[in-house]
RNA sequence: GGCCCGGUAGUUUAGUUGGUUAGAAUGCCGCCCUGUCACGGCGGAGGUCAGGGGUUCAAGUCCCCUUCGGGUCGCCA
């Protein structure tokens, strides 16, 4: 192997153009392909600012320097003195960004050899994302994997400028810290000085972040990584890069003016988008009710109608007995589409039973008439008063749900977004932000039996709802907001009780016991107790961000090193076993029995 | 925890109703080649059909279990 002693790398691949004609340069890379014609080697030779073509000529350089580049291989790293030269009008490549030139080698270093890549350095390339994972160094050096690490490095680059020009502090809060039993499972850490006892890994740096809040820092952020043990999904993974906020004495609308100001810095500058602002506010309640999400889509229309009223009085059972227990009944109509196939109708009724759905109605408006098996207990003045409300037309297909209200919502708010997959509705180009506020402070755990934060409990409610926090939690909304692109949660917050009394109610209505809030949060709420500011703010999936920006479908394309669905690290062989003594020293040792099970 | 899909040379894959020696492309190795850019030509090596068990005269193919990967529901305050 031979080294650079005596050359200095002058220029990057990706960068020589034809004005740098005739100059001597110094390159360093990595053999990408290599085409030998016998006396005349061609290689394209790769860094990270792309690809130029090497030319190795028997006649220019001699013939021992020339068997050196015959030894040439996939991936060699190798240094290169040469000239650049401009290439024939019709040995251009027009395929390249360097295509113009090409650079005549003088000198070739080997710096080091490879073994042969199991798969190419190449884009759109094809293999099991298993192998990919396994070899991810190889993987990473991709140019699109790249250009996603470098844009993911342009993200929070840009956040940082916009903060600190915006008189932010990045503080930074602990990755070893208390347990906290709401919300998701926690990865716990044991401590060796402290036998039996457990640090956790943040979920979020939540509670830091308002302290630092009574502690006088006013605005903080801080992007950082979190961690929650629960199971994956292509935009979920164990440990996730949050970028997280909190600001003192604001209200609401600066808190989301301050981030329609980075997000509108964030895409002209990283990949060059405008957004125009402010962005829609939506209320969670319109949210549901028109798109059946509080993440709703809206690169398209498509909305829910409700025709619970207009089907009521019908002889269809089915629908009667969902309407007299509370439930509702409702459409969506997918333009154009009453000729799709039955096979595929009965492929929909499938596919909204995952979302709890126990039946799926159609009314197929075809060229021939109304088409349905439902339509026989509808009388003739009904049936008009469905196409009135749901303005359907000829062509058109209308797919109903009956339930009650959640399942209607989940149901066919994800029917609305298949069907738009399907019939191609949705402009991957498009960018549709939105704010979706005014959230309900408390949802219903049928599991627990109890009502439980929306948020978090410490998320302040509306002031005219306060009233109803003891009486009637389900219609308490809170100051709580959601920064929704293009049906995806980018972002959430909310403004925080700074009062005792109101912290004291919420936990009431938690079904929390002063006990139980002073052993959870006990030192928060001493905390509190010193001068509380007004506060607030929110945080951002920034690994979702970025898999957006980058226009990719798994959050893993985003991420240099990536878990796979069952947490675990393919490269590494993480998570393992560890030795016995290791265990001793943490005082552990009920995993070992456990696991001999 | 539930449901669905998948695992065949290094890689991407074909493999019919269960039936001869598991086929191709690409990569790799060797020889030839001075204008290619997915270079080309000739030749060659390369397979625990994920693992285990079962049915059968006979299993890549059918059945069961395990394992790994992916998607999803639940879960994710």
């Amino acid at each position: 192997m031979e080294t650079l002693e005596g050359l200095k790398r002058s220029h990057h691949c990706g960068q020589l153009r034809q004005s740098d004609e005739s100059q001597e340069v110094v390159l360093c890379g990595w053999v990408s392909r290599r085409r030998d014609h016998g006396g005349l080697i061609f290689v394209d030779l790769r860094d990270r600012s792309g690809l130029v073509q090497v030319v190795f000529s028997e006649e220019k350089m001699g013939e021992e320097a020339f068997h050196k580049a015959e030894t040439l291989r996939s991936e060699f790293v190798v240094g290169v003195r040469g000239t650049v030269s401009a290439r024939s009008e019709e040995t251009v490549n027009p395929h390249m960004e360097t295509g113009a030139i090409e650079i005549y080698c003088l000198e070739l270093r080997i710096l080091n050899k490879a073994k042969t890549p199991p798969f190419y350095i190449q884009d759109n390339l094809d293999v099991d994302e298993t192998l990919r994972l396994k070899y991810r160094y190889l993987d990473l050096r991709r140019p699109e994997m790249q250009k996603n690490i470098i844009l993911r490095h342009r993200v929070t680059k840009v956040m940082r400028d916009y903060f600190d020009r915006n008189g932010f502090l990045e503080i930074e809060t602990p990755m070893l810290t208390k347990s906290t039993p709401e919300g998701a499972r926690d990865y716990l850490v044991p401590s060796r000085v402290n036998p039996g006892k457990f640090y956790a890994l943040p979920q979020s740096p939540q509670i830091f972040k308002q302290i630092l809040m009574v502690a006088g820092y006013e605005k903080y952020f801080q992007i950082v990584r979190c961690f929650r043990d629960e199971d994956l999904r292509a935009d979920r993974q164990p440990e996730f890069t949050q970028l997280d906020i909190e600001m003192s004495f604001i209200d609401q609308e600066e808190i989301l003016t301050m981030m329609e100001g980075m997000v509108t810095e964030l895409f002209d500058r990283s990949i060059g988008a405008k957004v125009s602002m402010p962005m829609m506010r939506m209320t969670w309640e319109d949210a549901m009710d028109k798109y059946g999400s509080d993440k709703p889509d809206l690169r398209f229309d498509m909305q829910l109608m409700d025709l619970s009223e207009v089907v009521r009085g019908s002889d269809f059972k089915v629908f009667e007995s969902i309407l007299e227990n509370g439930g509702q009944v409702k459409a969506i109509n997918v333009k154009g589409y009453a000729a799709i196939p039955r096979r595929e109708l009965d492929g929909l009724v499938d596919y909204v039973g995952n979302y709890g759905a126990k039946g799926l109605a159609w009314f197929q408006y075809a060229e021939e008439g109304l088409k349905s098996p439902i339509k026989k207990f509808f009388s003739d003045e009904i049936l008009a008063k469905i196409q009135a409300a749901t303005q359907a037309e000829t062509g058109d297909l209308l797919l109903i749900i009956a339930d009650k209200p959640s399942v209607v919502a989940h149901a066919l708010g994800e029917l609305r977004l298949e069907m738009a997959r399907r019939r191609n509705l949705i402009d991957p180009d498009k960018l549709s932000f939105l704010w979706v506020v005014d959230f309900p402070m408390f949802e219903y755990s049928e599991t627990e039996n109890r009502w439980m934060a929306m948020h978090h409990p410490f998320t302040a409610p509306r002031d005219e709802d306060v009233q109803y926090l003891l009486t009637d939690p389900g219609r308490v909304k809170a100051k709580a907001y959601d920064m929704v692109l293009n049906g995806t949660e980018i972002g959430g917050g909310s403004l925080r009780i700074y009062n005792s009394e109101l912290q004291e109610k919420v936990f009431e209505a938690l079904g929390l016991s002063e006990e139980e809030a002073r052993l959870k949060f006990g030192f928060m709420l001493d905390a509190f107790e010193y001068g509380t500011p007004p506060h607030g703010g929110l945080a951002f999936g920034l690994d979702r961000l970025v898999m957006i920006m980058a226009q990719r479908d798994s959050i893993r394309d985003v991420i240099a090193f990536p878990k796979t669905q069952s947490a675990s690290c393919i490269m590494t062989q993480a998570p393992s076993e560890v030795d016995g003594k290791q265990l001793q020293e943490l005082s552990i040792r009920t995993a070992i029995a456990a696991k001999k099970k």
